[in-house]
DNA sequence: TACTAATTAGTAGCATGCTACATTTTTGGA
DNA sequence: TCCAAAAATGTAGCATGCTACTAATTAGTA
């Protein structure tokens, strides 16, 4: 009996998750921690937490924690907007740019090893079915009216 | 920028999961103990935690909590088998039974609307890109040694 | 202007996943 | 037989994800 794609898409999302974390792990970051600090390297303008919960499929709550724990480690702070006291406003300290060519280059090869083998056809399929299933699942991000701009 | 594919996993999965939850909350399961249900009905013999870990790819703590708020809920029993009393054997209590179809259903129905819009050739390719990106990250399941059988 | 809406973020409480360590039981070798 | 190693599970502690509720601020309208 053939595995469901459900289970395929548990594992896979497993795996990738594991080799980010063992990557970044001298680095006293986890997987999910890793993945803020690549949007934030990319971005001109220091964003608020709720562009990540746009970027990320992530709730506020779940931005919130991970935001607090990178700032208690010294790879970021947060202060608030003077503009609109609301927001607050993400600025990288030097702490996170050291580790963001590691960073990006952790990323990248993890990239390349997932599809390592794949013709560049089967690259761009896979790209493309992947898309599709999200599709189909009708993904309702957080926000749906704001820009999608997701980064890895 | 096309978004990685480490990105698309993560969202796929996330699609995937809020599917079953939303599916399954109206008898009283998360996603995940939902898929455990669906794999004990399908043993012939009552499995142990240690069969769950191999299955799903999880620790042992993970599945022991997952067990431990099945019972709870009537959903399961769990006793020791008295020929090794290492190992819990898995029952799954009449009320487990009865959701049994509605599972099985929901299962399926989730894998149709994932590949909804797929020609043959695309959901071969995909289930196939799928397991070739697992063996590429090395899929590390907790008990290599073990016979996989893993159902959704 | 004043008041309601919407927006942004915080907190509580829970489920799920992990590692590390401890406990119990079985197995296997000296 | 006896003792060490392996196997199965339990517990503690943490990170990450969610929903539901709350609080503060801003925006938009009467």
């Amino acid at each position: 009996m053939r595995p469901h794609y459900g289970h395929l898409i548990r594992v896979l999302h497993w795996c990738t998750d594991q080799a980010m974390t063992s990557a970044l792990e001298n680095m006293n970051l986890t997987a999910a921690q890793g993945h803020i600090m690549g949007y934030l390297s990319h971005q001109k303008e220091p964003p608020c937490p709720r562009d990540l919960e746009t970027a990320f499929h992530m709730s506020h709550p779940t931005v919130s924690g991970l935001l607090s724990r990178l700032e208690q480690k010294g790879f970021i702070q947060l202060r608030a907007d003077p503009h609109d006291r609301r927001c607050k406003r993400i600025y990288i300290q030097p702490k996170g740019l050291e580790c963001h060519q590691t960073m990006y280059q952790t990323i990248l090869q993890n990239e390349e090893r997932l599809v390592q083998n794949f013709t560049p056809e089967e690259k761009e399929q896979f790209a493309s079915l992947l898309q599709k299933a999200i599709t189909n699942m009708g993904a309702t991000p957080y926000h749906p009216n704001s820009k999608e701009e997701s980064q890895t």
